[in-house]
DNA sequence: ACTATGTTTGAAACGGGTTTCAAGAGTGAA
DNA sequence: TTCACTCTTGAAACCCGTTTCAAACATAGT
């Protein structure tokens, strides 16, 4: 591996110069800046981007720490933030941390030491509070909501989510909704709920709810429950995709149809709620959007923010698991 | 930001007494070492992962390079990956390339200048044949062979695989089969072509073949085009589970019922294959173990390699679009 | 008591770009 | 010709953890 030096020797300059020709921080003869260009495209010279970080204090990377690199809404958010940290020549270094504390802790120790620019971070623990308020570099923690200062925050309004879903339903004509109730130390999946239920007592509609995590298993599972505790159940508002998915599969399996017998709306809109047959009715959130804004904040970091939170709209997608027709 | 120095000063001993500490590379007498513990403690001081990297020469770092992260395929190889890769505690810093020959070489430059242990790669793009055999890092190329020296492989047996749906659809009793061929300049659709094919041969079935991306836009047409072109297909093999998933929806779409009128085959074997209603007959291949087998490559690199290719075996995994029954 | 061997320790060098600072070169005006 | 000012350039310090090397000290053996 050759370094600065040998190629300010090879093109008879000081390394000063050398730097100077590489990033265009100063002025530099002509002749001397050709000599240097010639030498580092002749021995295949790529700058040390370790001893550069150590002294700009800046490795131009964005640590992304998430539950789960499988899950496919982080997936399409990590999507994003990458196709927006390339285009400002960021890298990105991925952290799965299966919602352990520890996990979360070590990983952002980990990214402050290698002098990342910037975190993005989905977590419900509250416990990095402290961390994360010390933290000399921005935070942004993306679809939840939690009560530390100093952080950013990038979501949904998920809220105005589970009303949208709530009426949909409703509008469809659905009688006996349950819905399936997401973590509830997820902030978002509480807020979600909110907006449901608030509809639904807006509307005088009786309240039927089970829990669920957000997992296929356990949408398996909540499904066979929903039907035994609630026969006669038109309507399910799950908890995401993934859950609606499973709802589905289970639904199908003992004959019931969907939209006809019952209807059926998840929260999300990942790409997979089109590929199914049949395409999931669901409440979008701007994947790519949150995604992109989060990683714009860390690259404009510089600028001053006049908020610390930013919330984007959701949209109700109608599709083929309710019986409303949209607009495609 | 604490610094080795300051965390000497305040313990009254000297930064190489600190390192030793830290580190456990030499016997620090047990009274200074509890100084040195006590101010680590109270200050936070965290080593600066730059600088240990910048003398180490090594980062802790797996760099992984795929043409996009939103292929679940890819995903769950990260995934993979990552969960070897951090109980060793090395990160994972990921590229997107989008098969951009550019974006493959840059990622690669910068992986070595960010003094990453190892990268792993997947790609069809020969041209960064030189690179690759002049790096002194490890380079583990994915899911795909090409002929570069210098490189390790990790893949399936995709001859095999190909050899099984051939098989299987046969044994389904499928007269009249339809085989989706992958884009082929990539050799692993290829060799699954291959080895199709060469059932077909031995068995005297007529070859129909139409050619496809991995894409699940381009499923959608290609199926069209399948069912004008050959109206009696009763055995459809995809050149992936994604594209099999949107040949399943054209049909359905279309009231052709699988695996009645249509028999269905994917490859793969991604984890949305089982969530799928109907759950999808695919060929699996063994994605955890190629990603895990390809991190180990990189973490225990000073081991002597005895071999440069790993090849894992796949699997016919019998669901619901055929009509054999399986184990399950 | 004195050599021999072993252990602990800190000063200093190292890794490789970047930046500061002051010297040296060059230009123009007086 | 000389003073003033600007531009280009390289030496050296810097970032910070690690390691080498030799000094200092301790223990054991004769």
């Amino acid at each position: 591996m050759v370094s600065i030096r040998e190629v300010a020797k090879l093109a008879q300059v000081s390394p000063a110069t050398v730097s100077r020709v590489i990033n265009g921080t100063a002025k530099v003869d002509d002749e001397k800046k050709e000599r240097v260009l010639r030498v580092i495209s002749e021995t295949g010279f790529v700058p040390n981007e370790v001893a550069r970080s150590l002294f700009k204090k800046s490795a131009k990377i964005i640590g992304l720490i998430l539950p789960s690199i499988k899950n496919p809404f982080f997936t399409q958010m990590a999507s994003a933030i990458e196709k927006t940290a390339d285009a400002s020549g960021y890298r990105l270094v991925l952290c799965n941390t299966g919602n352990s504390p520890d996990k979360e802790l070590s990983a952002l120790q980990m990214l402050t030491s290698m002098n990342a620019d910037g975190i993005i971070l989905t977590t419900s623990n509250e416990q990095i509070h402290e961390y994360i308020e010390n933290c000399k570099i921005p935070v942004i923690i993306t679809d939840r909501r939690l009560a530390i200062d100093g952080a950013c925050y990038v979501h949904s309004d998920h809220y105005e989510g589970g009303r949208q879903a709530a009426e949909h339903l409703i509008d469809c004509g659905c009688k006996s909704i349950v819905c399936i109730k997401g973590p509830q130390d997820i902030s978002s999946a509480r807020a979600r709920y909110e907006g449901y239920s608030k509809v639904c007592n807006e509307k005088n509609i009786k309240l039927q709810t089970v829990d669920c995590d957000y997992d296929f298993n356990a949408g398996l599972e909540v499904t066979e429950k929903i039907l035994k505790k609630f026969p006669d159940v038109d309507g399910i508002v799950a908890c995401n995709d993934i859950v609606a998915i499973s709802v589905y599969k289970v639904l199908h399996k003992k004959g019931i149809k969907v939209p006809e017998d019952i209807q059926l709306i998840g929260f999300d809109n990942i790409s997979l709620s089109e590929l199914l047959t049949p395409e999931l009715t669901t409440i979008a959130q701007p994947i790519e959007e949150i995604g992109a804004k989060a990683a714009e904040l860390i690259i404009n970091r510089d600028e001053e923010l006049t908020e610390r939170e930013f919330t984007f709209e959701t949209e109700l997608i109608i599709r083929e698991t309710t019986k409303l027709k949209g607009d495609r």
